[in-house]
Formats: C-alpha cells, sequence, structure tokens
DNA sequence: AACCCATCTGCG
DNA sequence: GCAGATGGGTTC
C-alpha cells in the first residue's frame, strides 16, 4: 500500500459527528469531538458486537482513537455505539484499513485491555455457532464469563517465578501408576507427552478399593503428564463432588502441579480470578464443572471429561453445546488431545470411536471380571423376602440376603430413582406393571395431578383392571428415597441409614456398616468401597419413553456399581455384591445383561447399531424445533433445505405438566429434521489437523445445520417475534 | 432503539 | 411542487 492510499483511507475513517447531535450539542461540540485524533498504527478495529440479533453476528469495523490504542487490542472487551445503543463488543482484530466503506464510528471505552478474546476462543465459537445453528454472540457469552474488576486488578499479570510450576512435574507410568491396567494407556499417555492429539474413550475399571488408582487419579496422572509436556489441560467434570475428587487426586501426586479450580457456583469473583489464572499462564491445568470447559489455558494439549451421559454436561443455554461438543471442538482447533471417559459409554461417544476419532482404551476382560462386583438379577415377579421385616421393604428375597450378608462386613449402597422420577404405577395386589387399556403405555403419576395417567396417550386412569389378576387398586412401583430409607430402616434395625439425595448430597461415607439411601448421581464413596449395591425399580428406569433409557439406565447402575467391592473379595475387603432389583427376566434386556457381565463397550456398539438400522441419531444429524405451532410452521415453510433433509411434524406438543395449569400459554408445537451426516469430518475428530487456516471448514458443510442458521437470521431480519429453539444432536427426541 | 432513505400524502 | 408523514430496511 503507497503512502498516497493510507492517507485516503485515513481521510475516511475520520469519525464524524452526526448532523443531528451537531446541531444539537452545537460547533464547538462537533469540532472538539471530529478532532480527537485516530491511532496512528491500525485505526481500525474489526468488533464483535453483542447485538443479540441472528442477521447481525458478524463484526463491525470501528475507528480506534489514538488515546485507545494501547488497548484497544484483539481480544479486549469494549463499549460501542451500534444503532443507536451502547452496546458490548469484543475486538477481533486490529488493520490499517477497513472493509466496510461507510463511515466509522469510533470506539466509546475498553473496558479493559484483557485480551479474553482469544483467536483460539474465537475460532471455537464460530465453529459451534456453525455446528448447532447458533449464534456466535451465543457462544460467546457461554465462554466468557462477566468480568470482574477487582478480581482483575487483584491478580499479577505475569505468573509468579515458579521453581516448578508444574513443568518439571515428571510423569511416567512408574509401577504404581492408574493406567496401569490398561494396554493401550502408554500409547495415548507417550502421544500426550510427545506433543500428539490422540483420542481415546477411556472405560475406566469399577472399585474404589484403592485411592491411589482410581478414576480420578488415573485423570490427574494424564493432566500431569501432558503439563510436563508443557502443554495446558482442561478437565471437565459433572458436579461439585467429582471436582473435588480429581483436586485431591492432583494434590496427591508428587510436586502438587499447579492447578485452578473452575466452577460456576464459586462466584463472579472467584471464578474471574481463576479464568484470568489460566489466561495469564499462571496455571496450565484447569480443573472443574460444566463452566470450564471453556477455560483458556495456553496451549492446550489434552481435554478431558468424565461421564459423558450425565445431564450435567448439557447446556441448557443456547446454542445448547454439550460438553463433548465444546471440547472436542476446542481440541481440534488446538490440535490437542481428548480423553473422554467414564464407567459407561455413550452413543454418542461411541459413534467418535467408529469413526476412528476415538481409540478405545479399555482394560482386558480379565482385569474387569476381577474389578467388578458379582451382579445378581432379581426380577419383577421374584419373590418377596418372606422375612416379615423384608417383606415391609419390598425387597426379594435374593437382595433382603445380600444386604444382610454385606451388612456383616460394611456400607450398603440402595440407589432409587429420583423423586419425581417419572414414577410408574402398579397393581396394589399382583404388582406387575400397570399398563393403559388403550395403548399399553406405563401408567404413572404426574406431579400436580392425583389421577394417574398414561405416559404415552395422556389418557387418565380412572378405573385400572389388572388383567394379570383383575385387581383395580395402584399403587407406585418408584418409591421415594425417603420412604425407601424409612422401610429399609426398619428392616435392618441397628443399622444407621444415611440419605444422599438432590439438596443433601453426601461426598463419602466411612467403611463402617451402614445402608446408605441415594438417588442417581447422588452416590457418596464408601471407604474401601461398599460391600453391596441394591439397584431398585429397575423396571421404571427401563421402560421410559425415551431413545436413551437403556442407555441412561445401565450408566445410572453402573455408575452406583462401581462404588462396590470386587468380587473376588480379600481380607481387606470381602466380596462385592449388586443386586437389580425389580427388572424384566422374562425377556432378555440388553442393559440388564450389560450389567451383567460388566461390557458397556458391547452395549455402546449394539445400542448404535440398532440406531443406524432405524436410521436415528447419532448416525443420522438430528434437529428439533419448537415453540408456538404458528411460528414453528412459519419457520419450517421459509426453510431452504438440502433434499435429503427428513422432516417429522410439527406436530402438537403440551405444555410441560405442572406449568399448562391456570396458566394459558399458546399452542406449543414440535418438528423433528433429519439429515445424514455431512461428508466433511466429524465434528468430534480431535486427530483433524491443527487448523489448517483461519476457521477452515469451520461449519464443516453441515447442510442442516447452515440452512437452520439461515432461518433464524431471516427471522430475526423480518424482526418476527415469538419464541424458536432450535437444538442440533439433542440427548433425546423429546 | 435510532437512523436512513424511498415512497406517499396533503395542500398549494 | 414540495414539506412532512409513513414505512421498511440497516445498524460499522
Amino acid at each position: 500500500m503507497t503512502d498516497v492510499d493510507r492517507g485516503e483511507q485515513l481521510e475516511l475513517l475520520t469519525p464524524v459527528v452526526s448532523a443531528r447531535s451537531a446541531a444539537r450539542d452545537g460547533a464547538a461540540a462537533a469540532k472538539r469531538k471530529a478532532a480527537a485524533p485516530l491511532a496512528a498504527v491500525d485505526p481500525v478495529a474489526s468488533v464483535w458486537v453483542d447485538t443479540g440479533l441472528a442477521h447481525l453476528d458478524r463484526p463491525f469495523d470501528y475507528a480506534v482513537p489514538a488515546s485507545m490504542t494501547a488497548d484497544a487490542v484483539p481480544g479486549a472487551r469494549v463499549k460501542v455505539r451500534f444503532a443507536g445503543q451502547d452496546l458490548d463488543g469484543f475486538v477481533v482484530s486490529r488493520s490499517a484499513v477497513a472493509a466496510h466503506d461507510g463511515r466509522l464510528t469510533p470506539i466509546r471505552k475498553v473496558v479493559s485491555p484483557e485480551p479474553v478474546l482469544t483467536p483460539h476462543l474465537l475460532a471455537v465459537a464460530q465453529a459451534l455457532a456453525a455446528d448447532k445453528a447458533g449464534t456466535v454472540g451465543d457462544v460467546l457469552r457461554l465462554a466468557i464469563p462477566p468480568r470482574h474488576a477487582a478480581a482483575e486488578k487483584a491478580l499479577p499479570v505475569e505468573p509468579p517465578a515458579s521453581p516448578g510450576g508444574g513443568s518439571e512435574v515428571s510423569a511416567h507410568l512408574s509401577g504404581s501408576s492408574p493406567w496401569l491396567p490398561y494396554a493401550a494407556a502408554r500409547a495415548f499417555l507417550g502421544h500426550l507427552a510427545s506433543g500428539g492429539a490422540p483420542g481415546a474413550s477411556w472405560l475406566a475399571l469399577p472399585g474404589v478399593v484403592d485411592p491411589l488408582s482410581d478414576w480420578p487419579a488415573a485423570l490427574a496422572d494424564a493432566a500431569v503428564t501432558a503439563a510436563a509436556a508443557g502443554r495446558g489441560v482442561v478437565v471437565v467434570l459433572p458436579d461439585h463432588r467429582d471436582v473435588t475428587r480429581v483436586e485431591a487426586a492432583l494434590k496427591a501426586l508428587p510436586g502438587c502441579p499447579a492447578y485452578v479450580r473452575l466452577t460456576a457456583d464459586q462466584g463472579p469473583q472467584a471464578r474471574w480470578t481463576a479464568w484470568l489464572k489460566a489466561l495469564r499462564g499462571h496455571v496450565r491445568i484447569v480443573v472443574g464443572t460444566r463452566a470450564a470447559a471453556f477455560a483458556p489455558v495456553r496451549d492446550l494439549g489434552l481435554v478431558a471429561w468424565w461421564d459423558d451421559g450425565d445431564d450435567l454436561l448439557e447446556e441448557p443455554r443456547a446454542p445448547y453445546p454439550h460438553v463433548r461438543d465444546v471440547l472436542t471442538t476446542r481440541a481440534r482447533e488446538a490440535g490437542a488431545a481428548v480423553l473422554s471417559a467414564g464407567f459407561s459409554r455413550t452413543v454418542a461417544v461411541e459413534a467418535l470411536v467408529e469413526s476412528g476419532a476415538l481409540a478405545r482404551l479399555e482394560a482386558p476382560r480379565e482385569a474387569v471380571r476381577r474389578a467388578a462386583p458379582l451382579v445378581r438379577v432379581a426380577g419383577t415377579e421374584a419373590d418377596l423376602a418372606r422375612d416379615p421385616a423384608a417383606a415391609s421393604a419390598h425387597l426379594p428375597s435374593v437382595a433382603w440376603e445380600a444386604a444382610r450378608a454385606a451388612l456383616a462386613v460394611g456400607p450398603v449402597l440402595v440407589q432409587v430413582p429420583r423423586r419425581g422420577y417419572l414414577p410408574s404405577m402398579s397393581c396394589l395386589t399382583c404388582r406387575r406393571p400397570a399398563r393403559c387399556a388403550v395403548c399399553a403405555g406405563p401408567v404413572g403419576l404426574t406431579s400436580g395431578s392425583s389421577v394417574p395417567q398414561c405416559r404415552w396417550c395422556a389418557r387418565p386412569v380412572v378405573e385400572f383392571t389388572c388383567p394379570h389378576c383383575g385387581g383395580h387398586g395402584l399403587r407406585a412401583a418408584v418409591t421415594g428415597a425417603r420412604r425407601t430409607a424409612e422401610e429399609l430402616g426398619r428392616a435392618f434395625r441397628g443399622v444407621p441409614v444415611h440419605t444422599s439425595g438432590s439438596g443433601q448430597v453426601l461426598a463419602s461415607v466411612a467403611a463402617a456398616p451402614s445402608l446408605v439411601i441415594a438417588t442417581p448421581g447422588a452416590e457418596p464413596v464408601a471407604d474401601g468401597g461398599y460391600a453391596a449395591c441394591l439397584l431398585l425399580d429397575a423396571w421404571a428406569s427401563l421402560d421410559r419413553p425415551t431413545l436413551d433409557a437403556g442407555e441412561e439406565a445401565l450408566r445410572r447402575w453402573l455408575a452406583a456399581a462401581a462404588l462396590v467391592r470386587p468380587r473376588g473379595g480379600s481380607p481387606r475387603s470381602p466380596e462385592g455384591r449388586v443386586v437389580l432389583v425389580g427388572a424384566p427376566t422374562h425377556t432378555p434386556v440388553p442393559a440388564v445383561e450389560a450389567l451383567v457381565r460388566w461390557d458397556p463397550g458391547w452395549f455402546a456398539g449394539r445400542e448404535l447399531a440398532d440406531r443406524s438400522a432405524l436410521g436415528l441419531p447419532p448416525r443420522r444429524r438430528a434437529a428439533v424445533v419448537q415453540g408456538e405451532r404458528s411460528v414453528v410452521a412459519g419457520f419450517l415453510e421459509g426453510l431452504d433445505l438440502p433434499g435429503e433433509v427428513v422432516v417429522l411434524g410439527p406436530t402438537p406438543v403440551g405444555e410441560p405438566a405442572g406449568q399448562a395449569a391456570g396458566r394459558p400459554t399458546p399452542p406449543q408445537a414440535r418438528a423433528t429434521l433429519l439429515a445424514p451426516r455431512a461428508a466433511s469430518p466429524d465434528p468430534g475428530s480431535p486427530a483433524g489437523a491443527p487448523s489448517a487456516g483461519p476457521h477452515a471448514g469451520a461449519a464443516g458443510g453441515d447442510a442442516l445445520a447452515a440452512a437452520l442458521r439461515r432461518g433464524r437470521a431471516a427471522r430475526s431480519a423480518r424482526k418476527e417475534g415469538g419464541g424458536l429453539t432450535v437444538r442440533l444432536d439433542p440427548r433425546d427426541l423429546g
């Protein structure tokens, strides 16, 4: 560029006060403002403005006043005048010339020169927005927490000169490595340590007998391996207790590597401090809940998450990315390794395995057999224990005996489905599951209503007659945790009873005999492992009318059963037992079989094959569009869909139970769209080339997502009101 | 929300 | 013929 060109451009860039304000404020003010000199170098800032409007989801050029030239760096948070309002934005880049050929408004204020929107986060936000048919602005709101000025000021800019800083902690597969039972671990960790980007789906062995070899220790070991190689690490756990366990495992490592905990519930100041510690390079390792998935560690080398199927890993705000989406996108963007860990494997992760993105990281069958407890199944028609105390607790004799024997040597875990977890009903006389007379759907109670109704066709069940015994009475097949606790407490007199559930979650219990009643996900860890575990109301978990009922049931069972001592037993920790209560025994049920054999890998493969055969997700891409009926209809009408997309619906949907009463809401509808996976690399592929060019292949050529995104932008441009939610790859088709 | 601009309208 | 009203699209 010649000097002349440059001069002309600068002329163009001179901020011009609008005629109106000049008239109002007078010539003096206009002169003063017009005279504000622009930055000598790169006077143009491209700013991603948080407009909240889908059709304006792109950067806009602003002029950089000379006074801001040092602060308005790429990534800085700014305030700009946009369409008559003051809006927040981030500087994306600085340049000498504007792409926009009109007049540029000057940036109003640099909120903070901290470069929070890193090129990596921007690329990730763009890729996620494209993949989920959302806006970059929405993703940025998820990715960058609210700033806390005091926290920003208090934290030193430069990391304190640390003698170790984690980098001198050497990790290796020593004799005590928690990775020892996993043959593929050596290759994975070696590749990780040498700067590679391996991907693995790790099926952790059950067992908590040795805290030095449990899964938190293994995750900590992997994190330190990456950190020792100078790479950044993000580890995401579903809940708080899991974060604390991984933290403890990190602290237990020799040299205790520098890490930071990052969770949403720690408050704005602590959260911003933790976020900045990652950004400024004070720590290489971030451990946290879903809020940590975007943590801006430098030189990202490893992303890891635990228990892919836990719904806490699903972001409830638009565009609804799962932690798996965030982390695999980040890994692809940064050339980092991927570690998806759990006692079970979701179908979504199985799809990544079968696509080649993730390798199977599993222990040999003999090791699984040694580590797993012995699992027995007590069917729905099983004899209730003859012991009157057991009968009052509605326990089959197998379960009663297992619990009684185990209580002599240690704690016993009892898992009961969550309160309000689609409680089902059964015949009061013969205890067989109650079925709708019209469609044979399960009969259940919804909160707020005292009349049982069919969960499939929603018909109220006014007069029930059991087809098996002719009885007319109904009882709740799923008993709440509190009542179960009372009943079991009576059945096993003298044994202490603990409960752990939403609201009151226990982290751990002692090795002494006790009964621990817990809802799924709230099971405390037992010192030395549980002696036994009863999994109640299996049928209720399996019979949910959702696509992922089997997967979810198995995940919950394995999570509880993994806290039990191994079947083999040892002098220190005698034989562990698990009893699945109330499962169908007349027909083979894959989830039950997988639990008995402890083979979650087999189950995931089978489940994916089943879904593929039916043309269902995740083999095909799914999108769910929901909103007011007229809005959904209009939206679908205007979509420019590729030919291979199948549109199911829209079908009317009711308001979620409990909300419908009283408040009149416009009728809702939902449509499901199914499309073949794009031919482009799977969004989960971590092995992809470290981003070739800026945002290369960000859209992934996914025509369905692109069409939905265009549709939303068009709606936004037309100022069409009415709520509309668009979810891509939802966990369930609803 | 504010602005720009094209088009319309009412009055001469 | 033209100032002011009206409406739809853009927003740097």
